[in-house]
DNA sequence: TCCTTAGTTCAAAAGTTATTGAACAATTGG
DNA sequence: CCAATTGTTCAATAACTTTTGAACTAAGGA
């Protein structure tokens, strides 16, 4: 059970461009950025829009190239490309988050803690 | 006669990047930047589209802040707001430029020669 | 097995963007 | 003034995107 991912070089610009040009999707990313090497799974982004609509955005991320999704039972957990995009793209996801950071019109990074059992 | 653009604080994130996530805007882009400092007008873009759709595609570029248009008689002279999206959003525009340099996808970057009279 | 959790798929509706041609306006040159 | 050049606006259409809810699948735990 694998989802599909393009390979690094059938990464398009203008694809990943457009991708990020939807505050959803940017939220989302500016998110698993700030949590680097922690792969995250879909409900952690809930406060972003609903179940479906979610699917919908982190699936045009994954096939856009800029994040990953790895099936662990039920979960999908997610994680940014950072290396294919940096060998792809030098310098644009970092200087694309750095803006992001700037941009006080978009809202703050938030997220749900991973709950930890008692 | 002047054409509305946004202050350099009003260029928002997302809108610059939906706006670059256009192929023939891209190549409007690439197209200023590889000739910076040399104003172009809109009939030097007419191998990317038509007429109509060119003015369409350079308002939704002058809209987002990407470009400045500044009237001339007849015609409008087009230039990168390298140095308003450079403040904003520091790397991002080189990185974007340099990114489309590598994407072989991309058409290359070519423009009609500026006639010169006799 | 049954229930819950996690997420997808589908179809519909709503909204947005891109493209076109015809008509228009403004400036420039003859 | 007349014609050509430059580009805009408008309305129509086509195409795509986003959002929604209901139904679904697949895995894991009680």
């Amino acid at each position: 059970m694998t989802l599909p991912h393009p390979n690094a070089d059938q990464i398009s610009l203008p694809i990943v461009l457009a991708v990020l040009g939807d505050p959803t999707r940017l939220a989302i990313v500016r998110y698993l950025a700030s949590k680097e090497g922690v792969p995250l799974n879909c409900s952690q982004f809930l406060d972003l829009g609903s179940k479906t609509n979610l699917s919908y955005h982190l699936a045009k991320l994954r096939e856009a190239g800029v994040t990953r999704a790895e099936v662990v039972g039920t979960s999908r957990l997610i994680t940014l490309r950072r290396d294919d995009l940096e060998a792809r793209f030098p310098g644009l996801l970092d200087s694309v988050i750095a803006a992001a950071a700037e941009d006080t019109a978009l809202p703050a990074v938030g997220g749900h803690d991973i709950e930890m059992p008692a």
